[in-house]
DNA sequence: GAATTAATTGAACGTTCGTTTTATTAATTT
DNA sequence: AAATTAATAAAACGAACGTTCAATTAATTC
């Protein structure tokens, strides 16, 4: 055999890309096979190179697709100037509400992005943390603002900025959408404590 | 060849459990093979199986000896009763800076345990578990007691508990010994921001 | 110093890995 | 309807994998 019917370049792609995210974030990327994938998608493995030249270009496609939908979605979902939330506090709103709502609306591929660093090049490593750098400065020169407006009360911004990044994105590790909380009560519980963590009043 | 001068199978064990966690924290467990692991200790793949039976196994007792000692260190950071310490605010800053200063201690192990879940087996996986369980389950009662007492605001102690340990674990992710701050600083740093986060007056 | 145990080597087992090559068929264009 | 292009199958490549087994030597015990 070979071509199949109803075969279709754009679909193909998709299927692998959903399927890699699926067996990446559960087994791991070294511990997915080529194989595996291709069976998973329901095509022979010779077809998965047509899409992605190599295993670790298909990973770096994954990881560098999640951070530039990241970094698109906030802009999205900043706030505009001259409105009452563009002040920091509003700001600092807004980027924890997107960033946990993004994330647990794509957990396998927050799950790849986080895990999987350490299986890509240097070159490909350096492009992705690129981003996170850039995505991360948004978070930065929200609380220099905020504390330049003496409405935060931070001792460092950049260890702050780590830390509320690490706290809001580990919601993906317990969160379990069966669980009593609703998405919009965990959000809210997260935007309340980091509100706090910086030192802002309510 | 086969036994060498001055061989002493104590001394072998530390050493492949050193390698191990050197590989693993750098290149994943899966991407780490026996062989590596072998030539970084000096012997050949073969003499590792008397030490461990599986690959697994290897990674499954660096697992449970990080969890134990994390335990046991808390064990003896704790604050005794009937001290000052021992009031809930005093608790969670023995909680923070303990688990603070562990974790830098142990950076490759520290990343192993975290990164590697997924490599275990499920009944190894759930006595890991097991164990982390335990662990939050202080911090869970520090913040319980401090709910009680009305010495911490906090609208979700189990939500809370898990923010804080992502937090605070994830210094090991961007703290580096060179960098401007010690760890002295960054453990200060860190309490601080806990206790900001429980809602505590300082 | 002989017997025993501990530690390791060297070689090999079958399996699986990522990837490449060639052939074949479906869909599209001319 | 013929020619071309897109999408896939089938088979194979050499390399690397975790692990096992038998042989060998160092250290220890008697």
């Amino acid at each position: 055999m070979a071509r199949t019917t109803g075969s279709d370049g754009e679909k193909t792609e998709a299927a692998i890309r959903d399927a890699a995210l699926d067996l990446i974030s559960r087994l791991g990327f070294e511990a997915m096979s080529m194989r595996q994938l291709a069976s998973q998608v329901g095509v022979q493995p010779a077809a998965l190179y047509r899409y992605f030249p190599t295993k670790e270009e298909l990973l770096f496609a994954l990881m560098r697709e999640h951070m530039e939908n990241l970094i698109v979605s906030w802009g999205e979902a900043r706030p505009v100037e001259g409105t009452i939330e563009e002040k920091p506090a509003g700001r600092l709103a807004a980027f924890v509400e997107n960033h946990i709502r993004f994330h647990l609306a794509r957990r396998n591929s927050t799950h790849v992005s986080n895990l999987e660093l350490r299986s890509l090049s240097e070159k490909r490593l350096k492009r992705i943390l690129d981003l996170r750098s850039q995505y991360e400065g948004e978070l930065r020169s929200i609380l220099t603002d905020g504390q330049r407006d003496r409405v935060f009360q931070i001792d460092d911004v950049s260890l702050t900025a780590m830390a509320i990044i690490q706290m809001i994105t580990g919601v993906i590790v317990w969160f379990r959408p069966e669980l009593r909380l609703s998405e919009d009560e965990v959000a809210a519980n997260y935007h309340t404590m980091t509100m706090r963590l910086v030192g802002a009043v309510m």
